[in-house]
DNA sequence: TATGAATGAGCCTTCATTCAT
DNA sequence: CATGAATGAAGGCTCATTCAT
């Protein structure tokens, strides 16, 4: 009967929202390993103890469950975003502070990456992921605002910037697939090493995260 | 009664493997766009003009297809990558040249190295996929030797060399999403600007590829 | 999400027990007739009155019917034979009684007979079989050594005692092809009669089993 | 375009009839191994070498090859039987021959048997097997009427003719599922135990079969 | 004759979802 | 809230049969 119409009463709120993060959570957990697809709700049935029918109290669909995990993966990462790029720091600054949240993010949401990753012929098709689309432009807007800025004060050095946009999507959006917490190096080193790839030799060293990362 | 039992007679084989080709391609591009899973044999059935049962001549299973197309997509790729390094060019030029070949090779195979990276999770999790894990593992391998080539004798310059082949994997990777025939940067281009992000200052523009990238 | 899990609880238990049942034996009497290939989900569905689907909530497959089939027949006939076999009566009565029961048990179960009979090949020749062979092969063993017993104390009389017991096999498992309750003569006086074939001249009419026959 | 039309000149014909027989042959051990339907027209091919579509050179249909197998039994079996029921020997005579000729036959036609038997349920439904079913009807009958006459002139003693008829035919089509070539017994000295099962007496012994038998 | 391609109906099974309890 | 029963639509695949060559 609910699914769309969560309990108003704070105490019942509480605990069934708890309930529906375990249950995106393992949906994103079972979809990453799985696929989506290939998940059934018997599966999701299996990892959370709910019975079937139980599983639709805290979704309407299973579709549902797919854009919530993405909602997850993006809303946070825009919000940091955005407020990161407000900031009067200098180009370089943002990209790396921007490199470095987005790593972090992702280093704490794997299966939610993976997941978006692979359903990607899901998102760029039905109209209904208009909304998580949206989304993913969102962000790549920004960062192409920051190369810009970058490119334009000289702290960046391009050849290409589409090219150096493409290639930062890219390098990030296969991180989910080797990255691992508590892995050799941490998110942010990561992200450091990556953004030297684009700031001019010049700009280089200078920022508050590479001193860290050269002190490591 | 075929399906894993071509014909024999060249006339025959011939048109049987013509038209297995056609079935495979129409194959990767259906489940380019909606995903393997949802892409059904009748979807296939549609694309192809064979009547669903006529589909099983040419594949013992709708999973067949699948392994079809990474295997299209990986052989010529390691037979390419594989005779490159066999050059006693130096590291950088191999890279060059691996980066163009790769990048042409994924620019005239998009759907299948859509379907590869989408369908990662099978083809990760399942034991009859050993073969085509295996291609994968031994391509990066070969990539993983020029980068260390290139370190030793100082024609590539890495603040972390794992940082780097991944990176590398990463944006390539990517590339099937937004790279088109005809664009406007050539597959070689976008090589060629990639690779200099690896090379040291010192070696750029000497290459032969350089040299035409820059004329261009 | 059950099939070869029943419900705990025992309300809901027994409503499962039960439709379970009716569900084996509509698939007995209907592979009896039309045999086990020819009937499909949907004519069990239309003779249960459950969509195609919901056998699935009874059964982990078609096969799984045809074994649970077996095992209905088999089951209590086995127990029954032990039972008979290790009373300490002579051997004549036991020989008597395990017809009797035999024929008696078979009488309430031809569906489940014939489709025994008839899938042999099934049953012979796959791996997941074995348990029903077994069962099958102890109680021929159980028959063989009443047979040896009886004659060793002289009260049955053999030309080939391996002939007798394929004979009498041959003879009872044919039964169902004809015998119906309610017919000219009873499981027991057919049992009785057919024991007779064996037995010793001097020991028949002696036990009580002849005696209510002749009293008939 | 044959399978109802075998060739006519005679050289022609005999390569034909080689070939169909062999198909039959082949048909029946399969059907006998995996059943009927689970034996698919592939599996034909593959033991006849044959292509599927050069199957229908010689049958109409894969139920025509389940006639055939019928009638290839039946037929010899049938004008044997009558041929022995037409002597003017005695009834007991007539029985123990025919027991022969039945066992004989049988260990000669074995796959045949177990076809035969296991397709009941198909046989005894279907309109267009009534000519099979008739001719299974025929040689019950002359059985039938030996039995009559044996009990008319006192070779013969039963205690109820009826269950002593079913009870060789159950022995009978037992037979092939155990009944070897070459095994401990001859298919002659089986029917003569059997045989003796059902002669009165005074009558044992006395046979030519029986001598030769007690020889042994 | 014989082949192999092709068909199309049918089959078992899975599964997201609904609903009475 | 939660459960388990039930549904009905698909889906992948098999297979007897036909037919052009």
């Amino acid at each position: 009967m609910s699914a769309t119409n969560p309990p108003t009463r704070p105490a019942l709120r509480a605990r069934y929202d708890e309930r529906r993060q375990a249950l995106i959570d393992a949906a994103a957990k079972l979809f990453a390993e799985r696929g989506y697809e290939q998940t059934s709700i018997g599966d999701l049935s299996g990892a959370t103890g709910l019975a079937a029918g139980g599983i639709y109290h805290y979704t309407a669909s299973k579709e549902g469950l797919l854009i919530a995990i993405c909602d997850e993966l993006l809303d946070p990462l825009l919000a940091q975003a955005r407020t990161i790029a407000a900031t009067d720091a200098p180009p370089d600054a943002h990209l790396r502070d921007l490199l470095r949240a987005w790593l972090l993010h992702i280093e704490s949401h794997i299966p939610h990456m993976l997941v978006f990753t692979q359903e990607r012929h899901t998102i760029e098709r039905e109209p209904q992921w208009r909304a998580v689309r949206r989304k993913r432009e969102d962000f790549e807007q920004i960062l192409d605002t920051v190369l810009v800025a970058g490119e334009a004060d000289g702290s960046m050095a391009f050849e290409d910037r589409g090219l150096a946009l493409l290639a930062l999507l890219g390098m990030v959006n296969y991180a989910p697939q080797w990255l691992r917490p508590g892995g050799r190096r941490s998110a942010e080193e990561i992200a450091d090493v990556w953004c030297n790839l684009f700031i001019a030799p010049a700009s280089r060293g200078a920022s508050p995260g590479r001193a860290i990362y050269d002190r490591a």
